[in-house]
DNA sequence: GGCTCCTTTCCGTTGAGCGGAAGAGGATTA
DNA sequence: TAATCCTCTTCCGCTCAACGGAAAGGAGCC
């Protein structure tokens, strides 16, 4: 077990996603895993130095401090700034939510979006992580992704819709085809009424991020989606091999 | 001495900031004050975890797990949301650097900016802190604050410039002047060649906010700016006060 | 080879962290 | 008013995890 005091500070940090903004301290203990004693002193000391905040009802939430550091993580500065222009005019011309992701460990990660008006529900939020085997740019990523990931991705296909696919098989038939005309689509797999069209974005020649579109239907539409998505991949490839330093692994 | 786990290992977070994206292992017990064996290890765990990441030399920068967290801090929900919007609209009719900034302890916080092309040498960044008796938000926010906040914060009037502030008695009228006449300036203070204006956001009756603009010469055109930062902080406000629930101290 | 600088591993000692338990505060119910 | 049920905070003696000096392992340079 993790019992270093290192891990049960990160664990309190760890208690908090997208649905649990504020927590009261028995929360925390409760989703940390740890004794009440031990959440209280671990969360004193957090709180002292700026890593949470406490909200007027004494629940806490993260602090500014971890927000500061946030800024300096290196996700963002490259390929967001390479992004960002290219992603405004993508939403000018088809007024649908954009996003750009990358992999982190076995999932996406949403590092950037804009949301379109139109009601098509999406689940993607800047920050919050989504399988890949459900998602346009999760299948882009993984069809680019080091076989050994693969591998273990495909162990764990698990359902989220009616329409999610679970057989390993039938995945890796289409990743084949991701590669082969360099975009991915998804019908509702992650939820129902969203499609999803995805490309790579390429820093020389490796894959470093997917750019994305949902929509509510792709059947009309997709081969203009997938070029306006190809343009502006390669835009942004080619800002960021323009720019001084990149550091990807 | 802070010598518990807990403090040690937000010392070695601690240690990175604007100018220190990014740290080897040395560097980092050197800034974080730890013996070199100790660094190594707390360091393992937060990588293990991914608070922080390795860059390809092996240098260690913010991880995403931080930045994902970062996300979630209330900093931003509520007032940069409201803000964005008046932002945009303030760069587009001044077309001058615009930001806006919180009171953080003795400090002042920028949580939200818009640069413009000028050349104007603007140091305020997106999460970077600057203290408050020598730019126009700082002196805005300290005109607002609790009195004990006020007393503390003309013990320590650091010089910058030569025209930095640098008597209380002098800074007291000013901010004196301040909430007389709702808006603050500032002449070179910070950084040669800057000036700003600055005017407070209300949520309610509370300052909880300052919103302002750097440019290089403040004299021809001061009430306009004035006028044009009053109309966004009071849309700012207004919108704050429509929207649901706002948790500011 | 010999040097310097950085990273990683080892391991015996010791004091910091642990957490059960008890107390304090607050809200709701009877 | 007292009883009940929360969550939060403090206490304190035991123990095991964290500590860090030292030494080995790389990597690069002259």
């Amino acid at each position: 077990m993790g019992a270093s005091v290192t891990s049960r500070a990160l664990a309190v940090l760890g208690a908090f996603d997208a649905e649990h903004r504020s927590l009261s301290l028995t929360d925390l203990a409760r989703r940390a895993d740890l004794p009440l004693a031990t959440a209280h002193r671990l969360v004193g000391e957090l709180h002292r130095w700026g890593a949470l905040a406490r909200e007027p009802n004494g629940d806490y939430v993260i602090g500014r401090r971890i927000w500061q550091l946030g800024l300096l993580a290196p996700v963002q500065s490259g390929l967001r700034q390479a992004a960002s222009p290219f992603l405004h005019d993508l939403y000018g011309t088809t007024l649908s939510t954009v996003h750009l992701a990358v992999r982190d460990g076995l999932e996406v990660l949403y590092i950037e979006r804009l949301a379109g008006h139109v009601s098509v529900p999406v689940v993607s939020r800047v920050g919050s992580r989504l399988p890949m085997h459900a998602t346009g740019v999760g299948k882009v990523l993984l069809a680019y992704a080091p076989e050994e990931v693969r591998v273990e991705a495909l162990r764990h296909l698990t359902r989220i819709t009616a329409y999610t696919i679970t057989q390993p098989a039938r995945l890796l038939e289409q990743l084949r085809r991701v590669r082969a005309e360099g975009y991915a689509t998804t019908g509702e797999e992650m939820s129902l009424g969203a499609c999803s069209v995805a490309v790579p974005v390429r820093h020389g020649d490796t894959v470093v991020a997917a750019l994305g579109m949902v929509v509510p239907d792709l059947r009309r539409q997709l081969p203009r989606l997938v070029s306006a998505l190809q343009v502006a991949a390669h835009g942004i490839g080619r800002t960021l091999a323009g720019s001084a330093s990149v550091q990807w692994k």
